[in-house]
DNA sequence: ACCTGAACACCGTTCAAGT
DNA sequence: ACCTGAACACCGTTCAAGT
């Protein structure tokens, strides 16, 4: 699983394959076919391990809403470590699975800070699927760039837009204001969902 | 494009070839290559006229914020009519090119409800984002259910998580409050983030 | 138990050749 | 202008054979 990380991350999780991973193993292709059921199972696997990744340490403070963007930012950071692969995550279902403690995490925190059951299953699934549709959109950003240079590649601002003016006047208002930084646009969206948290 | 679109709803978006659509044409699978520049850029111009549904007959009613649901929930509608094309969507950037004449009615009904510049284009990425996220998480089950069963079936709801109640204490409490009908569920996200919406 | 290698049934794309 | 068909360099996966 670790080479077939570095494969992804070196060439792309497009260019990953059974012969590719064999290649740099230095073993046959099929010989994997004794570890795993197949490639789609290969790819779960990386991809259950980086939602996973971290969700045991999130931080549990006073501060029951500073915890729960913690837990969705590192989320976020997660999977654009890995920005090929990032768009697999759709492959699984989401909030389920691998996802359990850091769904645990998140819902204990709403609960913590007084939210009711019904709101906080609401709250919730807004978070998760804003973070999945945010994060995802960056990560193909991303990608392409990985995918184009290689390895460590930088990405623009996931949503630099500049609309014809003539054409989307409104649009081209608010233009200026979506911001460049895709880390302070996100946790603006975070904000805006925990808006009125309790406390 | 109607040919290619008719074998993506059929066999699905993994099963959709070059030369699955020569076959389906009846015409050699190189000939496309005269009038799209290759497999990627048909799927591009595939996506792109699915975000772009209805975006041109869009609600301007004197209820901004009806109109701005109706916005998402047709986006949501149009991507979950091709589930197993939706994921796709990401290879493009959110909220420019197909987007244009969908982001450009957001932003003026937000703009129309008295919604100064900064928060407009803040609360409009993030409606943008949740909805993919929402959308692309409930296309993905329903596009396992097309790929098994073809054209037409029904997938579940979107995330019915039953938890180990053991480990997961705070999760199992919210867990019957999470809905099993899938477009209330995202409806309700939609209102959470324009809660407080001026008049 | 684990690995190999041939084989099968596929891919996307190019290019010379046809009409 | 458009289509064909051979060809190239790939895929995932199976299966009999080895150690």
């Amino acid at each position: 699983m670790a080479a077939a990380m570095q494969v992804v991350d070196t060439q792309g999780a497009g260019a990953f394959s059974m012969r590719a991973l064999g290649a740099f193993l230095e073993c046959d292709p099929t010989a994997m076919y004794r570890h795993f059921t197949g490639k789609n199972a290969l790819l779960d696997a990386l991809v259950d391990s980086v939602v996973r990744e971290g969700a045991a340490t999130l931080p549990e403070t006073d501060d029951p809403r500073a915890d729960i963007r913690e837990n969705f930012r590192q989320l976020r950071r997660s999977l654009l470590a890995h920005p090929t692969l990032a768009p697999l995550v759709l492959r699984r279902p989401p909030g389920v699975g691998a996802y359990w403690e850091r769904s645990d995490h998140a819902v204990a925190q709403l609960h913590r800070a007084g939210m009711d059951p019904v709101d906080a299953a609401n709250v919730y699934q807004t978070l998760l699927f804003y973070t999945l549709g945010h994060t995802l959109s960056e990560a193909r950003q991303l990608a392409r760039a990985v995918e184009r240079e290689g390895a460590g590649a930088e990405g623009g601002p996931v949503a630099a837009v500049r609309p014809p003016e003539d054409r989307h006047p409104d649009l081209s208002d608010v233009a200026p204001h979506l911001r460049d930084d895709n880390e302070a646009q996100f946790l603006a969206g975070l904000d805006l969902i925990l808006r009125d948290l309790p406390r």
